[in-house]
RNA sequence: GCGCCCGUGGUGAAACGGAUAUCACGACGGUCUUCGAAACCGUUAUUGGGGGUUCGAAUCCCUCCGGGCGCACCA
């Protein structure tokens, strides 16, 4: 990584608390990278940001990495790498093929992501699809650095939301049957439960037979399997599905109250058991664990939960939740002081719902009340790229609105096409050009235009961006750069030839279209997207 | 009422406190007798208002306005 032998560079010269970062310029005319450390430094040592500025390039001039180093707008500090060593990147991705953008850093170190943990009381919802790809993506970005990763599912089979579900179901049950029932209060609404039903029914042969308990235990499984196979579709598979009930029937939630009490972080009130740590977490916030009637809460399961999470010996713990869950995060925090993890570990990262339109009407995401558009149906209208790509393409904490209408007549356009089209054209060229030999010691000298030399800086960005996805979870920048690499390889597509140009510079540019190819198949994979071989 | 998040071209978004705010869609005007035109090249903004901190603010702080979401013996 080149920014990062850059940056290797600079510290060494740098005090240790100066902060600061190095840029890759998308406009060649500030360098290929840039770092504005100069003024930080400056202000500490109470000099001319130029001066210092000065001072650290003299040391680096020398240095066979760079062509070009210069100071520009009274400190800043661009720097123009050498061409024999962009070249020499571009080898390094034929080498490495499927494994360039992976880097070392997290090697032996085990990292657990929970994601999705959608209720099984109705399809998985637009609202909340958002955690899938996200958590789906950062979970392959840990692995491309190295990470062993466990991705976890929370299944709430339990609890008062799963009595409703039963009390839903039976109604459609007897009414099937032909008797007389009435819609339970707060029960979910919608279509979807009917169907249930109508599978279940299918399903048992003695029909007369079936209890609520049976019932309830069909749907469970129903729309967990349901949910499991949309979640598929968009490529994401879990490691561990943790059942909220084993937790309960193992003794494990139980045990996590009993610890809980012992450690002082809980208290009595009006016959039940309150969470009531006493630290920075919380002030005034507490939550029930254990309710009058006896019956745990889903929060004692999750205590029990995450003490397991903080105790199988990982590295780091990730949660991956809607927002509508944000009142709960102090709460979890709470328990890494009392599970005595380190709270610096345990991250709960937070998505925004994604807000569903139908022209100017906005339609509330409730399985309450069965106004919600499944993910499944998306998946059907505008295609799995399209939905992952989509998804992925703001930072979590941007508020989507998503037109429904508007998707599906946009969805040829979606800038997914406008990536892939890229890679199917890189494609088609290695298909036009026949059989030809790679060889690793030819003379790249050949790229040498701005097109050339723009895409191989593009390129060997790539591991770049992993890297910069692992310390701040913002994967959203993968789409971005697949858009920009696709950019440049348009760009290149337009102004340059490879079939067709003299023999050394035909070698040169099939070796820089190998490249591009093996770059975008990795990020797709890692964005979660199809390969296409053609379009 | 209290807390969390958001406000960027007509629309949807991007931007570790950095330089001339970046893309896509839409609109208008160009580019195919050579590797796929699902592409390329032009034109289209004083980042919701007002203060402050800083050499430098879309970004940090205060305040106002607008929107989303939480504040249960639900999960």
């Amino acid at each position: 990584m080149i920014k990062e032998e850059i940056l290797k560079l600079v510290k060494n010269i740098v005090p240790e608390d100066i902060h600061f970062d190095i840029e890759f310029q998308e406009d060649g005319k500030f360098g290929h990278y840039s770092t504005s450390v100069a003024f930080a430094l400056a202000k500490k040592e109470k000099k001319l940001p130029s001066i210092v500025a000065k001072e650290i390039i003299e040391i680096l001039q020398k240095n066979t990495l760079f062509e070009k180093i210069e100071i520009a707008a009274g400190g800043f500090i661009n720097f123009w790498i050498s061409k024999d060593v962009l070249r020499g990147e571009l080898k390094n991705i034929l080498e490495k093929k499927g494994a360039y953008g992976q880097n070392k850093k997290g090697s032996g170190k085990k990292i657990r992501i929970e994601y999705v943990s959608a209720n099984p009381t109705g399809p998985i919802h637009i609202g909340n699809a958002r955690g899938g790809p996200y958590g789906e993506s950062l979970a392959r970005v840990y692995e491309e650095s190295g990470y062993e990763v466990l991705r976890e599912y929370l299944h709430n089979d339990v609890g008062g939301q799963i009595d409703k579900l039963g009390e839903t179901l039976w109604y459609w049950y007897e009414k099937k049957l032909g008797k007389d029932a009435t819609f339970p209060e707060g029960g979910y609404q919608g279509e979807y439960l009917e169907e249930v039903v109508t599978a279940a029914l299918k399903k048992f042969e003695n029909k007369e037979n079936i209890t609520v308990a049976r019932l309830t235990e069909f749907g469970l499984d129903y729309i967990f399997e349901n949910n499991m196979g949309v979640l598929k579709r968009m490529g994401i598979l879990f490691d561990l599905i943790r059942k909220e009930s084993e937790l309960i029937s193992s003794g494990k939630t139980q045990e996590a109250i009993d610890i809980t009490k012992k450690k002082g972080a809980t208290k009595e009130n009006e016959g039940a058991l309150w969470f009531s740590p006493k630290d920075e977490f919380l002030e005034d916030r507490e939550a029930v664990i254990v309710k009058s009637n006896g019956r745990p809460t889903y929060f004692a399961s999750d205590i029990a939960y995450h003490k397991e999470k903080f105790e199988s010996g990982y590295d780091f713990v990730i949660d991956v939740f809607g927002s509508n869950h944000h009142g709960h995060v102090p709460k979890l925090q709470a328990l890494t002081k009392l599970f005595g993890y380190d709270s610096e570990k345990f991250k709960v990262l937070l998505y925004q719902f994604v807000r569903v339109k139908r022209g100017n009407e906005v339609i509330k995401m409730s399985k309450r009340a069965g106004t919600y558009v499944t993910t499944e149906e998306l998946l059907d209208e505008v295609g799995r790229d399209n939905v992952v790509f989509s998804l992925l393409s703001s930072a979590p904490t941007t508020h989507i609105d998503f037109d429904l209408e508007a998707v599906k007549q946009k969805s040829m356009q979606n800038p997914v096409y406008y990536v892939q089209y890229a890679y199917v054209r890189a494609r088609s060229i290695g298909e036009k050009a026949g059989t030809f030999v790679l060889d690793p010691t030819i003379d790249l000298s050949y790229l040498h235009t701005n097109e050339d030399l723009f895409l191989i800086r593009k390129l060997i960005q790539f591991p770049e961006i992993i890297d910069m996805c692992v310390s701040d979870f913002e994967v959203h920048r993968l789409t971005r750069y697949a858009t920009e690499l696709a950019r440049a390889f348009h760009n290149f597509y337009e102004k340059e030839h490879v079939i067709g140009e003299k023999e050394e510079i035909f070698q040169a540019r099939i070796f820089l279209i190998e490249a591009t190819k093996i770059v975008f198949e990795n990020l797709f994979r890692v964005i979660g997207i199809n390969i296409p071989e053609s379009m």
